[in-house]
RNA sequence: GGCCCCAUCGUCUAGCGGUUAGGACAUCGGCCUCUCACGUCGGUAACACGGGUUCAAUUCCCGUUGGGGUCGCCA
């Protein structure tokens, strides 16, 4: 496992899995890599690190939930681990907002914050003695060194070479490279960064990557108070951990290479990697706040279905057949690394908020009982507290295929709930006017006698009424919709008149009969 | 600019050398209809360009163009 020194730098496999070679490119094997290829790994261990500087990024959501369901499909372990090194821009509630935001989506995980596990602790500042003992085993073997270089000068040469040509490249040139600085005077650690050959590994998703040493520099591994950086930390925190497949953006391809760097002079096998392309904004832009929604906490608060957003973000580079629309356990089940696309893609609202729609209509993928509980809150918001369950039951299955959110949903079945609707001016200028009064009261008064309060019952007793009347049910249909809804589009006229009952549906007609004068 | 990556309808994508280039969202039109939806039927709409390889390229190779990522004591 453990290469030597020589072996440093030159193009090699670095991967325990071979793949196949000569004409066969990755998405033409004949193997089908997927399974075959990771069944031999016993356990697969994936991570999700996030680093705790504000909410929970949609795009970060993604690769939480390839990590995840990767790890449920083959029963690995999922860890979240918490990157906090930024003490500048690092906060406790930002972690709790991650927390919050996993556990709402269903995202749970088998080792990390609040749920420990054997390779803990798993937030990175607590882990800064591990970090210390890898970097002078580096500074030991001669693969790391002390730098006394300072950030300002640092900044101050990169500033004059961009002053010169703004697209120049500065490189750290080595100077402490061959001292031997003692550990008492202030000093990062550096990276001895091969100068030649190159780094290869094959991503499960992007195929076969190469990249030259020479593009690399001397790296720093810890900052001058101790704390390592990104790709140092990650490594240490992988290999302590046990991970065994690093899947993340493709924004990280480019940490990949100084990684396996760092994997080699460690002499650790390192673990598979999988890099997943770029979510832009429909500008062809980074998703950004200026672009919409991209906190998770953001839709969760607009009432959309947290499977639904899992399901748009799976579609999201990657797909299966024509299928659209999943469960949980369907995607779980059907996932594949070698079925995501490789290229970027932008985010579209219609399209989520379609499959949003889909989750919702749906009886399988949102249970009544499931639709119940998470229906509510948006009702209590609304001021609508404490109603009967099994009322705001019947409610949901006459909103259920007009709702595409919770919010819509909630609002779209308000009028139930309250002793008189909530009237649209427009609705009510419209359709409640003197000519339809007394249609509205001679409808009631035949509803009055009526027994057995059916749709069936309503639809039939309607149907005569209108023909004793010589009406249509054109003529009657939106200012009595009006009455009883307050607004011009609702459910069927029967069906609302059963959830509403024969009290209310009566009371409602009459008294907008009042209104209609 | 260096290094890396990508390229099929407006968008998400299927495609694994021979297809009328398929699906979904969006869009347009019809049907259904008490409104809004749902449902349903149908239409418009794509292989960036140029070279190869091959009997045959959307598909394989190279280049061009275009796009993206990254070049920190951020992650």
């Amino acid at each position: 496992m453990a290469s030597s020194e020589s072996e440093i730098g030159t193009t090699r496999h670095l991967l325990p899995v071979e793949r196949s070679r000569g004409m066969l490119s990755r998405r033409h094997s004949p193997i089908g890599r997927g399974l075959l290829g990771d069944a031999r790994m016993s356990s697969p261990r994936v991570r999700f690190a996030p680093s705790p500087t504000g909410y929970l990024h949609i795009g970060g959501v993604r690769t939480a939930l390839f990590n995840w369901l990767w790890a449920r499909q083959t029963g690995g372990a999922f860890v979240l681990r918490i990157e906090d090194t930024d003490q500048e821009r690092s906060t406790p509630q930002s972690v709790q907002i991650i927390l919050d935001s996993l556990r709402w989506l269903g995202l749970t995980w088998d080792e990390g914050p609040e749920v420990g596990g054997p390779h803990g602790p798993y937030t990175q500042m607590q882990r800064l003695a591990t970090y210390r003992e890898f970097a002078e085993r580096l500074v030991a073997q001669g693969k790391a060194y002390r730098c006394t270089c300072t950030k300002e000068a640092l900044d101050a040469q990169r500033a004059a070479i961009k002053a010169r040509d703004p697209k120049a490249n500065f490189r750290y040139p080595g100077t402490c490279r061959t001292q031997k600085h003692s550990v008492s005077s202030p000093h990062v650690v550096r990276f001895v960064t091969p100068a030649e050959g190159s780094v290869r590994y094959v991503d499960k998703v992007f195929g076969e990557v190469v990249t030259p040493n020479a593009a690399q520099q001397d790296f720093v591994l810890v900052r001058s108070d101790g704390v390592p950086l990104y790709n140092f930390g990650a490594v240490v925190d992988d290999i302590t951990m046990g991970i065994t497949l690093v899947a993340r953006g493709r924004d990280h391809m480019v940490n990949t290479p100084p990684q396996l760097l760092l994997y080699e002079a460690l002499g650790e096998t390192p673990p598979e990697f999988a890099h997943l392309p770029m979510m832009l904004a429909p500008s062809g832009e980074k998703l950004s706040k200026r672009h919409g929604a991209v906190s998770v906490t953001e839709y969760r608060d607009q009432g959309y279905a947290p499977e639904a957003v899992l399901n748009y973000l799976a579609r999201f580079g990657w797909s299966h057949g024509d299928q659209e629309v999943f469960s949980l356990d369907e995607l779980v089940a059907a996932f594949r690394w070698e079925a995501c696309g490789r290229g970027d893609g932008k985010f579209d609202t219609k399209k989520f908020l379609a499959i949003e729609h889909e989750h919702l209509k749906s009886p399988r993928l949102q249970s009544d009982d499931v639709y119940l509980r998470r229906v509510v809150p948006f009702l209590e918001l609304r001021g609508l507290c404490g109603l009967d369950e099994a009322k705001v039951k019947q409610a949901i299955a006459t909103v259920r295929e007009r709702s595409r959110t919770f919010v819509e949903a909630a609002e779209g079945m308000d009028f139930y709930f309250r002793g008189e609707p909530v009237m649209d001016e427009k609705a009510r200028v419209k359709f409640l006017v003197p000519a339809n009064a007394l249609h509205l009261l001679s409808l009631a008064e035949r509803l009055e006698a009526m027994e057995g309060w059916t749709a069936e019952g309503l639809e039939s007793t309607v149907t005569d009424w209108l023909l004793e009347r010589k009406l249509h049910i054109r003529d009657v249909a939106q200012p009595a919709r009006v009455a009883l809804t307050g607004r011009t589009a609702s459910p069927g006229l029967f069906e609302v008149m059963v959830v509403l009952g024969q009290s209310a549906t009566l009371a409602r007609l009459r008294s907008g009969a009042k209104r209609c004068a």
